[in-house]
Formats: structure tokens, C-alpha cells, sequence
DNA sequence: ATGTCACCGGCTCGGTGA
């Protein structure tokens, strides 16, 4: 039987962390990496290339960004959800299975940034409507800066009124679920306090203090095949790291 | 410790975004 791990990682600047990712590619060996908030143009293809990586990245300047780094050859279906001006969506067909990768708006603070977050959840809804609409099973990962529950972080209370844990911002979330898609990573834990994200301030990381918005969601004939979702910490205690860690589910295939 | 990090412009810092 043959497995794919992918795995799902904001990694806070490719340039600033490219020795991390080349060093979790050579560590982990996953067979698909889907990175976010690269933070620039310039996107280091042959650096992957050099490791047996295929990789296509979205880019622009000094903000947001995404990429697929694969073992298998990236077949791409879309470069952006809608006439989105930000780097934030690549779809693509890799070794037989279409995978999503998002960099979904933070939307703090109220205003503009909160309604254009919005919009964008709701153009992906669409999206993974039509999907599902026309039986093409999908997996979506990424950084949705979305806490789904109140076991998503330390203390609930902290984060009444954010963007990334209102009610009509978790209610967005919800409506992906209820398309019959699974939150990954619920599959297999249902425990609180488990983290994708700690803050760089105050001492987040030391004292535990994180948040789970990096997800993994999942077609329904994919799920059937999903044998595992986990978080692996290692990277957030390198030196000069990612403030977000990587998310790894693997699949049948 | 009003407790961080990375981007850019055009500069060794301030504004912005997260």
C-alpha cells in the first residue's frame, strides 16, 4: 500500500526560512509541502530543484504568498480563487488528487479587512461548492486564520471580538464543514490546547500559550483514506523560526 | 519586559502587517 504525507506550513518568509524548510524537505521527506506568507517575489525554485522538488509559487511583494513544493509533478488548475489582487490561492492536480493551498486573510482589524476576509471565505465557499458539486474530491490545507473552538486556543476570552475567532468568522468556517468536508486533524484528536501558531510576543511559545488555525480539510472519498493528522512542533523550537509549525496528515494513494 | 519578527523605502529607523 502506498502513502502520501502532505503537509501544510505558514513559514513566515521563504527568504528568512529557507534553510528551515530545505531541512524539514530533507528531515520529513514529505511527498507534498504547501507553504504560506512567503512575503516576496523572489521564490527560490532551483534550491528545491537541487532536492528532488518540484515546486510552483504565488507571489508578490513584501506580502502574503504561497507555494507547493512536490516530490510528484505540480499539474496547476488555478493561481487565485477570484480577481483577487493578494497571493493567496493555488490549486493544483498532483499524483491524481487536486490540493488547495490558502493563505485565507487575517481580517484584523475591523473594517476593510475584517468585510474583505469575509468575501474571500465566501468565494471559497463557492469554490469547494462547485468541487464538490461536480464530485472532484479535494484536500484544503493552509492557513485559514480561522480558531474554530474555543479549545482552538489558551483562553477564549482573549480572543472575543478577533478576526480570526468571531462568531460570523467561525460560522464562515463552519459552512466548509457542513459540505460534508472533515477537519483532518479532529479526526484523530479531540483534545484542547493542541496548536498550530504561537506568537513571537510575550513568551507565547514558552508558556504554551498558542492557537490551532492551520487545518487540514478533507473530501468526504478522501477522508475514507486519511490515516493520520498530526502537528509536529519540532520546527517552532529552531532557532529564528516560523511562528506557525507545520500541520502533516498522510493518505492513501 | 507595555515584552516579536519581517517586509519596504531608501536607510541603520518608522510605518505596516501579522
Amino acid at each position: 500500500m502506498a502513502f502520501m504525507k502532505i503537509v501544510t506550513w505558514n513559514v513566515n518568509s521563504i527568504k528568512a526560512r529557507l534553510e528551515h524548510v530545505k531541512r524539514y524537505l530533507t528531515e520529513e521527506s514529505p511527498d507534498i509541502l504547501m507553504i504560506q506568507e512567503l512575503k516576496g517575489l523572489e521564490f527560490p525554485t532551483h534550491e528545491f530543484d537541487q532536492i528532488g522538488y518540484h515546486s510552483h509559487a504565488i507571489t508578490q511583494k513584501a506580502y502574503n504568498g504561497v507555494a507547493i513544493i512536490s516530490k510528484h509533478p505540480i499539474d496547476v488548475i488555478n493561481e487565485t480563487l477570484y480577481d483577487d489582487e493578494q497571493a493567496r490561492y493555488i490549486e493544483a492536480d498532483i499524483n491524481g488528487l487536486r490540493v488547495i493551498n490558502i493563505y485565507l486573510p487575517n481580517g484584523n482589524p475591523m473594517g476593510d479587512k475584517y468585510n474583505y476576509k469575509l468575501e474571500w471565505m465566501e468565494h471559497l465557499y463557492t469554490r469547494l461548492k462547485k468541487l464538490s458539486d461536480n464530485d472532484i474530491a479535494f484536500i484544503i490545507g493552509g492557513d485559514f486564520n480561522v480558531i474554530p473552538e474555543d479549545k482552538d486556543c489558551y483562553n477564549p476570552s482573549n480572543w472575543e471580538g478577533d478576526a480570526l475567532f468571531k462568531l460570523e468568522t467561525r460560522k464562515a468556517y463552519r459552512a466548509f464543514i457542513n459540505l460534508g468536508l472533515t477537519d483532518a486533524f479532529r479526526a484523530f484528536n479531540t483534545k484542547a490546547g493542541q496548536y498550530s501558531f504561537w506568537d513571537y510576543q510575550a513568551g507565547a511559545w514558552q508558556k504554551g500559550n498558542g492557537i490551532r488555525i492551520d487545518h487540514f480539510l478533507i473530501s468526504p472519498t478522501i477522508s475514507d483514506k486519511l490515516v493520520s493528522c498530526t502537528i509536529n512542533k519540532q520546527p517552532r523550537s529552531w532557532e529564528k523560526p516560523s511562528d506557525h509549525t507545520p500541520l502533516e496528515i498522510t493518505v492513501e494513494s
